[in-house]
DNA sequence: CATGAATGAGCGTTCATTCAT
DNA sequence: TATGAATGAACGCTCATTCAT
């Protein structure tokens, strides 16, 4: 049979795979990735045990694998938004308002990988992955802000490190306001951003 | 005859104990808190897993205790220098180059601590002493500012939230850190701080 | 096809249930509550540590089932041929003569339940089986001697306390006969009853 | 020095012994011999772990010594009276009454024998003392028991026999009660010796 | 494909005992 | 004598992973 169309079975497969995903990134974002089992994972997927280990080598790459799904649907809905925009300055202001609504979400998963990756016994191996991700996004960023800086909008910067500190402040403002609930991230990343961003800009 | 000044049993003790924080943190920071085991601390600080335990009360405490110490050791200090500046101006610059140098071991610990957290079965109770450090800090950071808007140094800025994302973006930067280290932190922070704090500051 | 009858997978749990249930209760006898490992159990059961987890919540879930289900085998027999005796009279000296039988194997399980129970860090909750246990075996006692009052084949007496009494003579008896493995636990039973019972009947 | 009055360094050590052993006492009773510690005993003693094993080998050497001495205190005393009644019958009576009123306090203590020896590794090297103990006991009611018939107080019994039951009625009861902190042990008692020993004494 | 029973290495922690001071 | 710090073997229990059915 060589039919390229997925057969009813992949389909299938295809679906009780998301749907362990799904349950996946539930119990880990929940209970993080030591203090989540396996058979948590199986219990809120519905499946047993054993169907984890058909369609996931290990723990680690269960884990892996919910991290990364989520993060592609969370992420790149976003930039793409952002990069549709017409300007270098309306792409900038919609990153920040896109990190801002996405903290919660993107910082949730971020903690997740950190809570991973910190007890990691072989760090250097361990969830190489993620800072490729980052890079990546940093990549994004600061192209925005050289094509401000070359179409005049900004001033000329270090895109780069700006585009790398940008995304730390907003990570880490993920990471506190999962430590601090109270946390207003809003009101904050406001004052930020309007005196951060304002500053690229040149005066009008 | 009640001598006040610590016996000589007493100051072994401590040293003893010392010696259990400083193997805790070598540990602890080489492989997470769940990677670590208390007898790799043991064995780290030449006693038995026994002795572990006339000190502490479990891993957890040992963990917050070397936590904490290193923590104390590192900001203090820094804190310290920066608030004997005389200008709020100096202060807030010396913060930042403060936060620089420090970001890798800080980082470190910042990662440690999440890692800690971040797997933790109730982590509304776990580890309330960070969170509580960190706005001690903010308060601090956010007192510097205050300081320069007061004296005219600075714009009239919100201070509070402005102080979170400096925190956070220096959290942020170390966690990236420890990620990629091949990153260039004082560059990265170079242009960060000219560019906000240089916003912060009335045109002379 | 909806099968009320056991699966062959349910009928082969079951077996390794009892399998381990009788191995448990074969280490608990020899070697008391506290003295005995889980290891211990598993080894004799032939089966690994981690499937004693598998059927039994823990150490004292396992005891508490071990004892309960041998008690439940050794009691119910005895009393079931007590109960069917036509006369009071007859049920009383069956009992006694059952109890005089099983006090080797009764007794073996009362030190057994003490030995846990004495040590119990709450000993007001743990085993708070055993005591109803026993209200059940006094009750029926206690029925069987206010039946023969009743029927006029006994004195009028307080049928509560004698039956407290005839189980606390034959447990104690029991407990001696496992602390002095020379006793003649026959001998003193008939003395004793012939004693105690004989002055019950009324005389003919 | 060759005086054979204690010296004063003497005296102190016998009464640091028994501050020992009546913490130890207090201790073991309240939580039994697994579930106390040695640094329980010490600190209810006041002293440190380490002069325990100055007074004593062992944990079970403490306990063993503990619980002989609080039964001599106990024992004894109740026997002296009871032997230093006129007629056999009178020392009967008395016997139960007085077992009837230390069944709180003696079945304490064999409760704590009794879970000490039931989870002894070896228990036929463990605790031989109790068994002697009540060998003795034992062979004093049965004395009195013989006395009265011969006397011609008593009807001929197996005197041996219903010493042995009227000792285990006492120690069941006695553990029973501590089972079920409600039972009415003198009103047992009372029921179960109006039976029994009236029986045993001749018609007047 | 799916199940769930079975495995066993490994962990944090306790505590009777020892020993330097 | 007395202390209390130090030891280390031992335990109950967990859980990622495997495998017969």
């Amino acid at each position: 049979m060589e039919d390229v169309a997925p057969t009813k079975r992949e389909q299938q497969k295809e679906e009780r795979r998301k749907q362990i995903l799904a349950a996946a990134l539930k119990v880990f974002t929940e209970k993080g990735f030591h203090a989540a089992n396996v058979s948590d994972v199986a219990a809120a997927a519905g499946v047993s045990q054993g169907t984890i280990y058909w369609y996931f080598d290990s723990k680690e790459d269960l884990f892996q694998a919910a991290i990364l799904s989520a993060f592609e649907e969370l992420g790149q809905e976003t930039m793409g938004t952002v990069l549709m925009q017409a300007t270098a300055r309306e792409k900038l202001w919609g990153l920040v308002r896109g990190m801002e609504g996405l903290a919660g979400q993107m910082g949730g998963l971020f903690m997740l990988f950190l809570g991973y990756w910190a007890s990691s016994p072989d760090r250097a191996k361990a969830g190489q992955w993620w800072p490729n991700l980052l890079v990546e996004y940093k990549d994004v960023v600061a192209g925005i802000i050289e094509e401000g800086v070359k179409t005049g909008e900004c001033r000329p910067v270090d895109a780069e490190s700006l585009a790398w500190s940008l995304l730390a402040t907003y990570n880490g403002l993920a990471a506190y306001a999962a430590l601090l609930p109270d946390l207003d991230l809003v009101r904050i990343s406001r004052a930020f951003s309007e005196t951060l961003i304002k500053d690229l800009e040149v005066d009008a």
